[in-house]
DNA sequence: AGAATTTACGCGGTCCGTAACCATG
DNA sequence: CATGGTTACGGACCGCGTAAATTCT
């Protein structure tokens, strides 16, 4: 057993379990990557794939479970030539970043800015999805780091490193009666018509629990993915809308009220992580540092407040 | 890269850096491999190696680093080997266990029996250790399960199974004034010498903090790594023994009176540990099944009382 | 000088590619 | 019959073993 069998079986399961497009993908030939399979197959003593006649059709338990091995162990192949990258070209590479759409808007920019100006020669790839499939896409090796605030915790396999925390605010048309309300609390959110992120976005989950836990309803009548959606819709006056502060943007959004809400909420954590098992090239690491520092620094009227650093074995508890 | 260049790898480190020793392990020629670990430093580009002259001395920072993705790597594979020998011969194999030596003589003997008959085809293999040895073997994949009390929860490749909780007793010489004194206090057991587990064995961490935190100083005359000495040691009149409830043994130590401590200590919770990446054969499971069936379940005068199952990421945050 | 490692070289195995064969839609 | 997979076979490569050269103890 060898790590081209690992690659042909990844390779198969990856490409719709065509043996051709496989071995196109490796630069082999069908026999090939067909004797690899059948190799692992003896070896292990058990079929891994679902044959219907000659054609494979899917996995088998077993090989699903040892599908998420061979993926690991190339996994690891491949942390180790990044090893040696750092040594050969410490500067140069190949940098994944998934993160959803309020953090690349409005966190990210300068994090890039500066990122992409101290390494000129990393070639840098940010997604954008939602955070679920940001865990998904960091457990599979499909990208380095992941930003965001949910889920990131959740998994065991992945180090979740607490960066920055945020709360929220109320946006509302320049004359709207919430803006000069006195006392802004729940209940009076619950008196217009509100729009805010939907389910599993940029802590929905928190404020979705804080009105829950207080025995008022809020009256969502539209949900949004991300801010500038919400923004628009506020502008059109459906509705006044609660996004994280720093979405909002003096200069670009003076032409909406703001007013702060973290008296309300239970601050959001945002948080960047990667596989524990896996070796992050210098220049990830420095990515990181630098989006700390970028966020816990400066720029204070966005309410980006710097995050006590925590251990690795608190951050795991989460 | 293939995992044969692996194997040399690590055969090398695990044979005191000598080439002809880690051949023979492998059942190759020295030249192979000295070609292995060329071809693995040509292709990562940095010397894994410090060498004196020919002679291999040492791993560099990048070797160690390596070395561990290395060892992950091939232990992903026989995980996979594993996966195919549990449809082969789902009854035969070997499990390997390591645990200290409270549980081996109290806790384990019952499981073990019900074990053998199960499963008369398995090799099985117990190991004793401290703690940290027993954490050190199970992340090396030097065994496949780790028992004990302490260590286990914290290291993060370990998924740690709590399965019962015990508390503490006194043993003492039967006309002993501590067997007879109406409130059981922790200021009287200050009253006597001391004897009792040495750090890192058998909850002696909760035992010290519970005295420190009552603000009371015990007078601990004698420290035993097992059970077995203190009861000598009581016996002979040096002290009371303060050991865990299990370990008092009603008809081999009736010579010695007893008196349950649960109400002035905290619980300690013993959890059997196994390396999450890597595949549990059926049979092990099943181990970790009977052990805490066995330990949950009856003999409710030894006080192994059950412990409420625990989700993974419950027990990742301890 | 002796032990251990590297270098050099040749053989044997095996890994891959070509070609023919077979199953399926 | 076209597409895709397996079987069969041959060649090239390379991985391993033997033997000589080299270096450190």
């Amino acid at each position: 057993m060898e790590l081209r069998h690992f690659r042909s079986l990844t390779a198969l399961v990856d490409h719709g379990f065509s043996v051709s497009r496989a071995a196109k993908h490796l630069h082999l030939v069908q026999p090939a990557v067909s004797q690899h399979i059948k190799q692992l197959e003896s070896e292990i003593g058990a079929r891994l794939f679902v044959r219907q006649g000659k054609r494979l059709t899917g996995l088998t338990d077993d090989g699903q479970q040892i599908l998420h091995y061979a993926r690991q162990a190339l996994s690891l192949g491949d942390s180790i030539l990044a090893v040696g990258r750092d040594h050969a070209e410490e500067r140069s590479g190949v940098l994944r970043i998934a993160t959803t759409h309020t953090q690349a808007c409005y966190v990210l920019p300068p994090v890039i800015r500066q990122f992409v100006t101290t390494y000129p020669e990393v070639n840098l790839q940010i997604n954008q999805g939602t955070p679920g499939e940001l865990v998904e896409a960091a457990v599979n090796d499909a990208v380095d780091l992941a930003i965001c605030t949910e889920a990131l915790s959740e998994h065991a396999a992945l180090e979740a490193i607490p960066c920055y925390r945020w709360n929220r605010c109320v946006i509302a048309p320049p004359n709207h009666p919430i803006l000069r309300k006195q006392k802004l609390t729940l209940d009076a959110l619950c008196d217009y018509p509100l729009i805010t992120y939907v389910f599993g976005f940029t802590g929905r989950g928190n404020f979705s629990d804080t009105f829950a836990h207080a025995g008022v309803s809020p009256n969502v009548v539209l949900s949004a993915a991300d801010t500038d959606v919400i923004k628009t819709y506020v502008r059109e006056g459906l509705g006044i809308g609660i996004i994280a502060r720093l979405a909002y943007q003096p200069g670009r959004d003076d032409d909406l009220g703001m007013r702060d809400l973290s008296h309300l909420f239970p601050w959001e954590i945002t948080k960047v992580a990667y596989v524990r098992s896996k070796y992050l090239r210098k220049f990830a690491r420095h990515f990181i540092d630098i989006f700390r520092a970028e966020t816990g620094g400066g720029d204070a009227d966005r309410v980006i407040e710097p995050c006590r650093p925590r251990r690795a074995d608190e951050v795991a508890g989460d």
